[in-house]
DNA sequence: CGAATCATCTGCTCACTGTCAAGATGATGG
DNA sequence: CCATCATCTTGACAGTGAGCAGATGATTCG
């Protein structure tokens, strides 16, 4: 476990960092992005308004940790998928499956990370863990044995990148209320399965783009 | 022309609602969504701090009056595509150009446009221009003289839907630097044709959803 | 053991923001 | 001519992010 363990034992000397970015998560889930604030967060974790600048810097300090965390644990729930066995339309299924469940069960969440080039362009960190994300999806579309992509624009990745599209484009208008406005609860995972039966994601690329 | 023109003639005391509206969308191209700042749209109107409220009511109406009339921008340029006598990939093709183009001539007012809902949940005329964009794009993809779809989860709409979530999907992924990060300007057009292509777009859905 | 050093956290201040209430200003229309 | 109404200004308030000086406490080193 890294230094964002979630459960702390001394608190109020001790690891505060773990316990802001606990608070901040309920702040940010509460209140939304466009309502979070610093100085509340803080607050929840008893410490003064200023206690965050040591462990953060400032407020985009505190949502690009928040949001780092976020995409570690969404990589973690890909990569721990059982997916033995499954050929390539039925590990796609799985894993749009899981990208869906982890956008509806922590909303503030999934915005605040695709929100985060407002915040922070130049948080590496992040980055990592977002490419780490491609990575895992790219493994397990085209296979543990398969030859890793050489270069982000490697035509072999374009599969990959065509489910990332779809499958996060979805999650995105359907959480904007674009898909079925009428609908409060609009992750509807049959729509989207019928939508990935229409992506060709066995084979290669007809041509390479630069 | 609506009540939101560019051209102002009167000025000071005419129409300040156009006029805002401008400066405000100075001031998000500027600073972005997270610097937006009501006031500072004011000051560059040249008025007081509270005179939008009068005619946006708060801060959340400005942005969501801002974003409807982005949506029928791009509403009006998917809407003016010139797709007679092309087939139905290619059309796909273009409207998806003009997507992608718009998003990278307006990256605030396309950050903001998809971000409401955590502005405002009820603003029921951006909604019918959101709406309006789902329409354009499923007549374009199926063609003039093809039965409009009879509610939001028409089986038939199912194609539009995934040609929408890819292009827009792959829109946000290339802005937020998921796609190729080390490019600072990730929109290309080849590599989204190039995932269009593995997309079917000219039959009906095998199965209908709920 | 004591003292210096460093990490951590507090208190205060500042500029800025969104929002509200009350009042000026000016156009419209009876 | 005057009342009414839409529009805009002024002045205030609470809340926020950020910076600075200093208290507190743990660690390390002489």
């Amino acid at each position: 476990m890294g230094k964002d363990s979630l459960t702390g034992d001394q608190y109020h000397h001790g690891n505060l960092r773990a316990a802001l970015l606990d608070s901040a998560l309920v702040v940010l889930t509460e209140k939304g992005v466009a309502g979070f604030s610093m100085r509340e967060a803080a607050r929840r974790a008893g410490v003064s308004q200023s206690a965050p600048k040591h462990h953060f810097g400032d407020a985009r300090g505190l949502l690009a940790a928040l949001a780092t965390r976020a995409y570690r644990q969404l990589c973690d729930r890909l990569e721990s998928l059982e997916l033995a066995g499954l050929d390539a339309r039925e590990r796609v299924t799985c894993i749009a499956a899981e990208y869906v469940a982890f956008a509806g069960e922590n909303r503030a969440l999934f915005d605040l990370m695709w929100r985060m080039t407002q915040f922070d362009f130049t948080a590496s960190e992040l980055a990592e863990e977002k490419h780490r994300a491609l990575l895992i999806l790219d493994r397990s579309l085209r296979g543990e044995d398969a030859e890793p992509p050489a270069h982000d624009t490697d035509p072999a990745l374009v599969p990959s990148y065509a489910v990332w599209s779809l499958v996060h484009g979805y999650t995105t208008l359907a959480l904007e209320g674009a898909i079925d406005s009428s609908n409060p609860d609009p992750l509807n995972s049959d729509l989207l399965n019928t939508m990935l039966a229409l992506l060709d994601v066995s084979g290669p690329p007809r041509k390479s783009f630069p």
